[in-house]
DNA sequence: CCCCCCCC
């Protein structure tokens, strides 16, 4: 192990580095990794990233690894007591501290046994004025001659990034172009921060968002934004207001370019799906320029989380997904509870070679353009967000992207799958459903094959043994095959306003004029609307399910206004039209919820769709269970 | 300086 030796120094050069004319080259850059810790983001996708305490034999000092590093301590390719070669950083000033940011690292060999030398803390050695002069300070302005080392570094305002010209493998050093006038320097964008302002990044256009106006209290006005890409890591750009006239023409998917004098700002992490601390804002005088030799740039970088990982992906995370698209859903309409307005939607099931299927939701012009006539193509989807219904479903932000058959190998891996084996199961793949019912056993898992990915099927039994609906504020969704054995007639419908999508109950101020609260008007008549209660029963138990109007017109065949003019006419007709419900059997989509009234705590069953049974595809159904049992 | 990302 003797023959390894640290380059003496090299942390307090890196440290001290404020200009590429000052950065240590690689070959006088072998340090010693002293430590390795896993920091936990909190930002949703972003991963986890590693700090590491870096030595020289004479200092050690701490430093983050970058982003596209981290599979260096993920593969065991770097470890507690390995000798790397650092062949590319960035000094930074961040919170009074220097810190170093790792862009390129070079493992030299497994690990040691032992740490080398005796090195000692640079920012302590540094703050006392004893660590080595080479390199020296970073500028002479600190007021308090007492704090030199780290301190002055921190009031240089910024380091530079080094830019080294390392031909030994590790990161590619990054070129400057010709044609960029400002003399600032190329910089990576991991190495962006708010602490300084003369740099240039030159990045490829991942993802250009539409531009957007909004309007608040604060005032309003119009933006856009870019998702911005280079080899060291990616980072958001907005552009508001004049900057969306200057920029939003010139930014183009998929290309390079420089860009300079902009703002760099932290991130609000809960709005952003980049692995950034910061993005950047456009500013009146920020410069970009196309970039037309940028083959060095990396196009879109993906970090897939298979099928039957997604269960391991926390609810509300983004992740990376690639699959084959078994199945292709029709374009639909829905109100949003939000805002009220209808929103369209579009429902893909994704499938991989882990057997397991997942849908993922597409939204608003990316669900209408989606072309429905691709033939089980693959798509790569980033930063799509993860749900947890039917256990667990996908859905697009407008940040997320999609590309149809990219030219990939996980591509090419899951086409030659799907095509040799994977279509043999197309339309049955394993589902996270059972998962999503409480993972309470009976009917999940290998049932969760039979088809519907939405709402297990379930016997009224199941459904109670199971305790489905019992976990609290989260509800639980399964099917039921049922008889209605009795409608209550009591408190069957009321009186609600007719406006569209208002359904307040209004109240009867005489005979002609009912009045809604909500709308602050009156009406000559209510619109009476159905809020059912119905005993339904199969062959194990009975139950009550709630349902509302549309749910009513189903069972009893007629509106709760036409009912209501039946009852005022006749009793014993109302009665006979409730009768005549009964007897029938149907699906129930149901939603099983916890629910307290009166100091009450029951489970409310909500049927969410009703459905006349198909008696046919339930004969079906019969013969397969049968076949199953033989 | 936006920041909503929707439904079962």
């Amino acid at each position: 192990m003797t023959d390894v030796k640290l380059n003496a120094g090299a942390i307090d050069r890196m440290l001290r580095t404020t200009d590429s004319s000052e950065a240590v080259p690689p070959e006088e850059a072998v340090c010693q990794i002293l430590s390795i810790k896993k920091i936990a983001t909190s930002q949703p996708g972003a991963g986890d990233r590693y700090r590491v305490i870096l030595s020289d034999g004479i200092h050690f000092a701490q430093a983050m690894l970058a982003t596209q590093q981290k599979v260096l301590v993920e593969s065991g390719q770097i470890d507690r007591n390995s000798v790397v070669r650092v062949t590319q950083y960035v000094a930074n000033s961040v919170q009074q501290r220097r810190i170093l940011i790792l862009l390129g690292l070079e493992p030299l060999g497994a690990p040691l046994g032992e740490r080398l030398g005796d090195p000692a803390n640079w920012e302590t050695a540094a703050a006392n004025g004893g660590a080595g002069a080479a390199g020296g300070a970073a500028n002479g302005g600190g007021s308090n001659g007492s704090t030199a080392g780290p301190a002055a570094a921190n009031k240089a305002g910024g380091a530079a990034p080094s830019r080294t010209n390392s031909g030994n493998g590790g990161t590619k050093p990054l070129s400057r172009g010709p044609s960029m006038a400002n003399g600032a320097p190329v910089y990576p964008i991991e190495g962006l921060s708010p602490y300084q302002n003369k740099w240039t990044i030159k990045a490829r256009v991942t993802l250009k968002s539409d531009i957007k106006h909004w309007s608040n209290q604060r005032g309003e006005g119009k933006l856009f934004s870019v998702n911005l890409l280079d080899e060291s890591g990616e980072i958001k750009a907005t552009g508001f207001n004049d900057a969306v006239d200057r920029f939003y023409p010139l930014l183009q998917e998929n290309k390079v370019y420089y860009i300079s004098k902009a703002r760099v700002n932290i991130a609000k992490k809960q709005f952003s799906n980049l692995n950034n601390e910061y993005e950047i804002a456009f500013e009146n005088n920020t410069e970009i320029e196309e970039c037309l030799d940028a083959a060095d740039v990396p196009e879109v970088k993906y970090a897939f989380v298979q099928i039957d990982q997604l269960d391991g992906v926390e609810p509300n995370q983004t992740c990376d997904v690639i699959g084959i698209i078994d199945e292709i859903g029709d374009v639909a309409e829905i109100i949003s509870k939000a805002s009220q307005k209808p929103i369209t939607k579009r429902e893909l099931t994704l499938v991989d070679q882990s057997g397991m299927s997942v849908r993922l939701t597409l939204w608003g012009r990316t669900a209408e353009q989606f072309d429905q006539n691709l033939d089980k193509p693959v798509i790569a989807f980033k930063g799509v967000k993860v749900g947890d219904f039917g256990g667990r479903s996908l859905s697009m932000f407008s940040s997320s992207s999609m590309m149809v058959n990219p030219d990939i190998p996980e591509a090419h891996g899951l086409r030659g799958w799907y095509d040799s084996e994977g279509n043999q199961a197309a339309g049955n793949f394993k589902t996270f459903a059972g998962a999503g019912l409480g993972g309470l056993g009976a009917g999940g898992g290998a049932g969760g094959a039979a088809g519907s990915n939405k709402n297990e099927r379930r016997t009224i039994a199941q459904a109670k043994e199971q305790g489905l609906g019992m976990s609290g504020d989260k509800p639980d969704y399964f099917n039921i095959r049922a008889t209605v054995v009795y409608i209550k007639q009591e408190g069957l419908s009321y009186p609600a306003c007719p406006s569209a999508n208002c359904n307040k109950k209004v109240v009867m101020e005489d005979e002609n004029s009912w009045r809604c609260e909500k709308c602050d008007t009156t009406y000559p008549a209510p619109q009476y609307r159905y809020i059912l209660a119905a005993n339904v029963a199969d062959h194990t138990d009975g139950i009550w399910l709630s349902g509302f109007n549309e749910i009513g017109e189903l069972l009893i065949g007629q509106t709760a206004s036409e009912l209501e003019a039946v009852k005022t006419e006749s009793e014993s007709n109302f009665v006979a039209a409730l009768h005549r419900a009964t007897n029938r059997s149907y699906m129930f989509n149901i939603r099983a919820k916890q629910d307290t009234f009166n100091d009450t705590t029951r489970v409310r069953y909500t049927v969410t769709k009703a459905t006349p049974v198909d008696w046919s595809a339930a004969a079906n159904e019969l013969a397969d269970d049968i076949k199953a049992l033989m």
